[in-house]
RNA sequence: CGGGGCGUGGCUCAGUUUGGCUAGAGCGCUUGGUUCGGGACUAAGAGGUCGACAGUUCAAAUCUGUCCGCCCCGACCA
């Protein structure tokens, strides 16, 4: 891609309504704007990185037996009061009546849509265990939106929902998704822990949260330093500029239960919660089946969410330095940036562009910075962008036959041979 | 919703305390010249209902009231 033909609109400054550091970097490096408080607008960078997150959780989830659907986000209120969620989830529930008079609701989660579908069209054993999962938008009109994407009132999640026929087979696709889960946030370069929580409105027994640390994180999870387990913690402890300020309940529980060490505190963001479910959905809703013995039972659920869009800025919060992010291999909205640093000079444009095709292809998709600005300009906008390799052609290169690389994370820099340009380019990369 | 902060060209901000001439600066944008490997310099330009409405006043970006929007802290949550 060529940067004078997509849009790119990077910042110097950091607008004023950011505060948290992936905010600040997602709005500089041109991959989100802000329609209103919790709705943002994805551009080209930002959807391509949404993308990749994307890609990667499909193939997990494929991986699992899951399959993908797509349901609603216009939900009828009926399914709601049946199960008695539409008190539970009350104001955060967008709701409206429309010409007919139809009461409906943006959909700010799915489990009675899902339940209701697959009430119709299961009916016996055999057809059981099932996973279903979709990646789409939710509605939530949040108390409080904040942080850019990390709390969001239109955000995207993938929400997966698994159907056994009793609790043995619950607990096995329940240990298949927390393990494609530390799979998908391993690939997206993420550093995590993972606790259990409450199961609050969704109801049922066990539930994990998975929590990425962050400076910035809104969450405050309880750590053990020597057995390495996690808890979340009610009670939020901020530090401040002006000191450390503890609000909330007091009384919870300071050292490990398993090892008696002191809890280390810290913020994370959550970016993915899984429940077991059991029967509360399928009994108030009627989804049944009949068992090997001809028996009416209520199907055992579970629910698996992954924060989508937060996904995003948790990866900046931990990929990042002063320069910009440095996005994780999977994640990188383009794997490599050519810095054509004078689009003026015929010897260096033409290298450039050579170079851009070559790469697409090797099916190598590389973003080239073909803009007519100086050489400056460029560097500190592939540093702020955090593609992981850039190729730098100038005049240097040109002079020696050489070509120019710099990785991103390290800051390392490699001078080839100009012949080797591509073997390198791909051993970086694979490497 | 309660507490705190903010709102002035696309972005960052000055000016508001103490009302006073055609509302400023930097960045960005357009055109020319000089530059050209880590966000250049220079000249000439374009771009603003000073968040909105109402009020006070000879006079309002500036004072008063109401409303709206955004950010931060709390309850909520992927």
């Amino acid at each position: 891609m060529l940067w004078t033909k997509t849009f790119i609109p990077t910042l110097k400054e950091t607008p004023q309504e950011a505060e948290s550091i992936s905010h600040k970097l997602s709005l500089r490096a041109g991959l989100i704007r802000m329609l209103m408080a919790g709705a943002y607008s994805y551009l080209p960078l930002g959807l391509k990185v949404l993308n990749n997150i994307q890609r990667i959780i499909r193939e997990e989830m494929n991986a699992c037996n899951a399959s993908e659907v797509l349901l609603p986000a216009l939900q009828p209120m009926e399914l709601w009061q049946k199960t008695g969620r539409d008190k539970d989830i009350g104001e955060v529930m967008i709701r409206f009546t429309d010409r007919r008079g139809r009461k409906i609701c943006l959909g700010p989660t799915h489990e009675e849509i899902i339940t209701d579908l697959v009430k119709n069209h299961v009916s016996s054993y055999k057809q059981l265990p099932l996973i279903l999962y979709q990646i789409q938008t939710k509605f939530r009109d949040e108390i409080r939106p904040r942080f850019g994407l990390i709390r969001a009132c239109e955000f995207l999640m993938k929400d997966a929902y698994s159907f056994d026929k009793d609790r043995a087979g619950l607990d096995i696709n329940y240990k298949a998704m927390f393990k494609a889960y530390n799979r998908i946030f391993t690939r997206c370069g993420l550093k995590f822990l993972t606790t259990e929580a409450d199961s609050g409105v969704m109801g049922g027994g066990v539930s994990h949260e998975y929590m990425v640390p962050a400076k910035d994180g809104e969450d405050i999870v309880l750590f053990c330093p020597e057995c390495k387990s996690a808890k979340a913690f009610s009670r939020p402890a901020i530090e401040s500029e002006a000191g450390s300020r503890i609000a909330g309940k007091e009384g919870n529980q300071e050292t490990c239960l398993k090892c008696g060490r002191s809890y280390e505190k810290k913020n994370t963001i959550e970016v993915a919660h899984i429940f077991k479910l059991g029967t509360k959905y399928s009994a108030r809703l009627g989804a049944n089946f009949l068992d090997a013995s001809g028996k009416l039972q209520p199907i055992i659920m579970g629910c698996y969410g992954i924060g989508v869009s937060r996904l995003i800025q948790a990866i900046i919060e931990q990929n990042n330095d002063k320069d910009g992010i440095i996005w994780p291999k999977e994640i990188a909205p383009y794997k490599v940036i050519i810095l054509s640093l004078d689009v003026t000079d015929e010897k260096i444009r033409n290298l450039s562009f050579k170079l851009h095709e070559e790469l697409k292809e090797r099916g190598i998709e590389a973003l080239l910075d073909d803009r007519d600005e100086r050489a400056g300009v460029k560097f500190k906008d592939a540093d702020l962008l955090g593609i992981p390799l850039q190729v730098i052609i100038g005049k240097g290169s040109l002079k020696d036959n050489t070509v120019e690389l710099k990785v991103r994370g390290s800051g390392e820099k490699i001078i080839k041979p100009k012949a080797d340009t591509l073997k390198e380019i791909e051993n970086l990369l694979n490497g």
